[in-house]
DNA sequence: ATAGCGCCCTGGTGGC
DNA sequence: TGCCACCAGGGCGCTA
């Protein structure tokens, strides 16, 4: 089962997937299996105001998928406001996979699983499919202009694959602070899209323990820290991000990077820099691992 | 302001 | 074989 909880890696793969298939793509309707995933909209209301809308090229903040919808050009008369430009006010729905969400377009023909909560069926036979086993995930429809999206999402600290995460930055986030360096990266607001597999692996390669806290550590070692956050990320994002188990998804491509682990789901196998065993220990409330000999 | 914790939810796992 | 407690965990709301 578990295709891996979507952090940045996972969530940009996605984003590029939907982006080579989504864009020019008419709503022409949509089924709510589920509306608690709705969040600020109730179906009714999502089915309405989103009809006959146009997806535009799918975006990324963090770990929310940012899907942009535009009135359809052109289209027959009395729509509000000027309907001459295609700068026409539009909305954006947000995703949220959380942790077993998934989003892809299938042919509307093809099985879907039992765990398809929203479909939005497109003008080309295809329907973009919301499914989520464990129910987490979320859906926000946000007019341009308007509130509404979800409070994490206006808060987000920087994304770390931008130019504008420098050691500086990352430096500022940790300052000061007393709690375990791991909570602050799990923080969306210090820093965007790290979750609970990249957090650990960053901190491995940066050989520093998770527990410490954030305020304590030395220039070299978050300069270090910087550097592996960017490395770990970027390198899965290249292998397409992490896939547990054989998960073979319908449209999508199972990830590569779970042969590149180092410690995340590893926890009594031996490091692979030095051999101890991997330890397992509770960190902000969450799963940790950590080699106790080379990260201090 | 900050840190910590419980809650949401369901399928898989491990113990007896 | 069957049952059940327990675990996974991102974001949010609450508490101290």
């Amino acid at each position: 089962m578990c295709p891996a909880m979507p952090e940045l890696p996972e969530v940009e793969t996605v984003r590029r997937q939907l982006a080579a298939v989504l864009p020019g793509r008419r709503i022409a309707g949509v089924r709510v299996r589920l509306a608690r995933v709705l969040q600020n909209a109730s179906p009714e209301e999502l089915a309405r105001r989103t009809a006959g809308r146009v997806f535009g090229p799918p975006g990324r903040r963090g770990k929310y998928l940012l899907l942009p919808l535009f009135r359809a050009g052109g289209a027959s008369g009395s729509g509000p406001g000027a309907r001459a430009g295609a700068e026409e006010a539009g909305a954006r729905l947000i995703v949220h996979l959380r942790m077993t969400g998934r989003l892809t377009v299938e042919p509307a023909g093809e099985p879907e699983t039992p765990y398809t909560r929203v479909a939005f069926s497109l003008d080309d036979g295809q329907e973009l499919r919301f499914a989520d086993v464990r129910t987490f995930g979320t859906i926000h429809l946000v007019e341009d202009g308007q509130e509404g999206g979800p409070a994490g999402l206006a808060a987000l600290g920087p994304e770390p694959l931008a130019d504008e995460f420098t050691p500086e930055v990352l430096a500022a986030a940790l300052a000061g602070r007393r709690a375990p360096v791991k909570a602050v990266l799990l923080d969306q607001r210090r820093v965007a899209g790290l979750g609970n597999i990249y957090a650990d692996e960053a901190l491995f390669a940066a050989g520093i323990h998770p527990q410490r806290p954030a305020g304590g550590l030395a220039r070299a070692e978050v300069e270090r820290l910087h550097e592996a956050i960017r490395t770990v990320l970027a390198r899965a994002l290249a292998e397409g991000g992490t896939t547990f188990r054989d998960y073979v998804n319908g449209r999508g491509q199972p990830g590569g990077f779970q042969a590149y682990l180092q410690v995340y789901g590893r926890a009594g196998r031996p490091c692979p820099r030095c051999g101890a065993a991997i330890a397992r220990l509770r960190v902000a409330g969450r799963g940790t691992h950590v080699c106790l000999t080379c990260q201090t």
